[in-house]
DNA sequence: TTGTAAGCGTTATCAC
DNA sequence: GTGATAACGCTTACAA
């Protein structure tokens, strides 16, 4: 009835997995169902009708032989793949990963699954051997959640876009053409800032991220904004340049002190660097926030706990990669409608966590 | 010359994505450069040599249409992906995001691309619907990344095991028939508490993870041995049982202090946990070490940072991440040979990184 | 070295 | 409601 012919034959004789019996396709169901392979492919799709009695010997068919419908074929004559290319870094440290739980729980929710790129340098990448393997593999849309340092957006063009599925970018600065979630950085660095100032601190220093970081430049532009709103001067020698980890935190803190033996607060721009502020204060014997307020940025569940528990500037990390899934969603739907849509930019507002390195009488530490 | 038919024209009609000219395949390619499709194929994959000549006209046509092959199709006709399908959950801890990191390295070097599955439960895993999904878009492989958590793992068995692609397990108890590649948490326990009695410590407090976990326990295990071969008794008033966040260890240490008033030694079986140990030690004015020595579990970054810095268990998480794909690899190539693996199973074993919270003389924070 | 044509496992079209 | 059949884009005997 059905006979695929000596290629088939060849396959199976030369079968990869030779003590497995060859995978059961569509054609071995529909013949054990005495049905047609579209029947089976209507049964299992809905797309068409299929009379209940069929559906139910071809369902039966499919338990026997333990059928697995192909999604590689499906996607060929498809020409879509439910798949979502995401191409991240750093994801050893708290913000990224976190927000890539966020991306993957709504991409699942909306019926993607993903393709996972890591960038090894984060800061040269390689963006075009990555993006064309996702648009070989027919991705529907991609996810660019690299932060932007230096120029490694360079890449990026409208016209290059054109070329590619539908794309939104993570925690970059706008630019034509580019859809962009982003946290509002500079409001986040001004809401510490104006925290502080606020307490009545007079000399408030930063430890700022890699200047080389987009992200820490805006935090940076906050403390500035609110120091000028407030009549102060963001002196060059309140600035000192961090990279993240906490060793900097600990080296940075020491230069300022050296500095301004005046400092009574500092802003850290990540919760690690904070965390070796407070390691720096304990061995100097400052007391904080008494003799030095701090505050961080990142909210992790950790600082919580340090001693003294940390004020921090929090993001929705997790509703960023949502936002972001979201709108790509929208974006490819829109496409697929041959609609043009219009690149939008999100900018998600971070908040303030009042703890006891800035409030000594309250204790609590949420 | 090549005519693809009405499907063909009516596709560019109904195209999806209207305003784009429909994505060049390799008959265009073919038709550009004036050879056969099959020509394109062999001068792109060099799977059978063509003369330079025509390699030189291929390339051009290429470049001149923008074409990228398409590598669904390529996968069908191969029987191979080139794709890891890998399962994991927790990645907004370091653990697990840090293994996934090791994991994707190997992977990239391997040329396999991620196929990323996150769990929304890790306790009770609709397994077989992710499974289900993995094969049917034709992984080449699969990393089960979950931690073994109350029955978690009762879907797996020898048979299901014979419908599933070759899949490789991180951090589970051994298995008939499983591939697993853990951490020896037993002889990190073990190290810990050691550590403490040589320090000669004489009463050593336990606060572990959840008891459904089988790291937990085996951790727990690892203080027990140690105990026992010192000849000390594993008390069970000298165990408390967290679940890995800092709250936990703040609350259990509480509790042990309140019935062994003479502790003086504890073993918080993750860093974050111990971050609340020694919060709650400044907190009742407990010096640490002297008063009470403090040894963690990961070795995480901020770790080195804590007041005073912790003294923790190692893991090797990434080069857990490498071996495991590198364990998959060699199982996808035997199994492509024909050729029938047995299980294996490895263990890597922890070091302990001696610091502040154990040993008051040196100050260095490595 | 190159072309022809069958085949990978699906879905969609068009009759019946 | 169901069955042939062409088509998705690529690879690979086989023949030339």
């Amino acid at each position: 009835m059905y006979y695929n012919g000596p290629f088939y034959v060849a396959c199976w004789l030369f079968d990869p997995i030779m003590n497995r019996k060859p995978v059961p396709t569509i054609i071995d169901v529909a013949r054990r169902a005495n049905v047609s392979a579209g029947t089976v492919s209507n049964a299992l799709t809905g797309k068409r009708p299929v009379s209940a009695r069929t559906r139910e010997r071809v369902m039966l068919a499919i338990e026997e032989l333990g059928y697995q419908p192909n999604l590689l074929a499906r996607s060929l004559v498809n020409r879509t793949s439910n798949t979502l290319g995401i191409v991240a870094s750093g994801l050893e440290f708290y913000g990224p990963s976190r927000t890539l739980v966020g991306i993957e729980q709504e991409a699942n929710a909306l019926g993607y699954t993903l393709l996972l790129d890591l960038l090894h340098s984060p800061v040269t990448p390689d963006a075009d051997s990555v993006l064309d393997d996702l648009a070989a593999r027919r991705v529907d849309g991609i996810i660019w959640a690299v932060h932007e340092i230096g120029d490694n957006h360079a890449w990026l063009s409208e016209t290059r876009l054109r070329t590619l599925p539908p794309m939104i970018f993570l925690t970059m600065e706008a630019r034509p053409g580019a859809s962009v979630v982003s946290t509002d950085n500079r409001m986040g660095g001004a809401l510490a800032t104006r925290h502080l100032l606020e307490l009545g601190r007079r000399v408030i220093g930063i430890i700022t991220g890699p200047k080389q970081w987009w992200e820490a430049r805006e935090r940076l532009a906050g403390w500035r904004t609110a120091l000028l709103e407030a009549g102060r001067e963001p002196a060059a020698d309140l600035i000192e340049e961090g990279d993240w980890w906490a060793a900097s935190g600990e080296a940075c803190l020491q230069k300022l002190l050296a500095r301004r033996p005046d400092l009574d607060a500092v802003f850290a721009c990540n919760d690690q660097m904070a965390l070796g502020v407070l390691r720096c204060c304990h061995a100097r014997g400052l007391r904080v926030p008494e003799d030095l307020a701090v505050v961080g940025f990142d909210s992790t569940p950790e600082s919580a706990y340090f001693w003294p528990s940390l004020t921090t500037v929090r993001q929705r990390l997790a509703q960023l990669g949502h936002i972001a899934v979201a709108e790509l969603h929208r974006m490819i739907k829109a496409r697929e409608q041959g609609e043009e849509t219009a690149p939008t930019i999100r900018n998600l507002q971070p908040s303030l966590i009042v703890r006891e390195s800035t409030a000594p009488v309250d204790t609590s530490s949420t």
